[in-house]
DNA sequence: ACCTGAACACCGTTCAAGT
DNA sequence: ACCTGAACACCGTTCAAGT
């Protein structure tokens, strides 16, 4: 009856099975116990089994930052989708969405904003493009609806991101207290308001 | 002449010297190629002597982390000692002096603010804590003198640290080009400004 | 008090060989 | 096309022993 009582030779789903333990890893035990060998046993096969799906433990890292991305961007699709039409709930409920990502799964998000990548890996950058492609529509519907100054679209959406991406760093680190979230969540959406609202 | 022909069997400040030349290896190598046993051999001392100084490889990073702090503190205090005495020329000079620590040695920030830091090392955070000390003094004279809202001192350096934070994250992760750098930063002040201004 | 040397268990990576 | 098994060079960590 059920088929993985004796797994056959060929694994089938490998590389989706890696990644996915190696994602319950990361959040559990975080990157440094990240190892393909240990990956490789849990999936009951060979140490170098894995090399047939990610040239080396970067990769693996990579393709968890990318999928990291592929899902932070559904989130904050969803998120805008399910809030009502303005601006103003499209911007909360996006900037929530992503704060949740960003404390729910502190490891992985240091993995998709690490320095790592900075060389070769240009598939992460584009995963990460992706995610905020909904960011500067957004923005620009902040500006039609005369709640953003006007030219500002690409660097506004930096603007809010990097602000909302540093408070999470700072809870994720334990340099500010995670009862702070909200209150600083609220803050950021009020000042980064206030702060490009047109003159 | 020379007192470092033949090295006596005491080192002497092996662990000031294992220090310096793992933050060279960390900016020039990463987190991922710096191994105890690499600094040892370039001391010229046994791969088993780092352990009398550093409990563990966590222990090395940890004190990595707090050195670095140590030294934004001291940054951060000489470019607010170097501008002129009022808030805002303060307030650019703190920016512009974290920027330029944040995107100078990318690994090491990712190191400092780390998720690896949240249990144990209280140390790390002690230094972060003082290193971000002149912060809320800077933000009364905010307050002082008429330029930021009340009752936010502690609130405001918070958001003001995420911000520049965010930014530099991102584009040491390579997600925004460096060239954007100035005016990013100069966006964050003006934002700031702007966002926790007395109504 | 500080360091050495051998030992242990673990990696990542490579490669010929198997199915 | 996908996986195995042995091999290599490298780790971090531990501990008895040396100076």
């Amino acid at each position: 009856m059920t088929e993985t009582e004796e797994r056959p030779y060929h694994h089938g789903s490998l590389r989706d099975e890696l990644l996915s333990t190696a994602e319950q890893t990361l959040r559990e035990h975080g990157q440094d116990e990240l190892s393909l060998r240990e990956l490789a046993r849990r999936a009951g096969v060979s140490h170098a089994a894995p090399r047939r799906h990610f040239r080396d433990r970067q990769a693996l890292l990579d393709a968890l930052a990318i999928t990291g991305f592929e899902r932070l961007g559904a989130q904050l699709e969803t998120a805008i989708e399910a809030a009502d039409d303005g601006f103003s709930p499209r911007l909360h409920a996006t900037v929530g969405a992503f704060v949740r990502f960003a404390t729910r799964d502190a490891a992985l998000l240091e993995l998709m904003f690490s320095t790592k990548h900075r060389d070769g890996a240009e598939e992460v950058r584009e995963a990460a493009a992706a995610a905020f492609g909904p960011l500067p529509g957004l923005m620009e519907q902040g500006q039609a609806e005369g709640l953003l100054a006007a030219g500002t679209s690409s660097r506004a959406g930096i603007m809010l991101l990097a602000t909302v991406l540093g408070i999470a760093t700072l809870i994720n680190g334990g340099m500010v207290g995670s009862e702070r979230l909200d209150e600083l969540v609220d803050a950021a959406v009020d000042q980064f308001l206030r702060g490009n609202r047109p003159s």
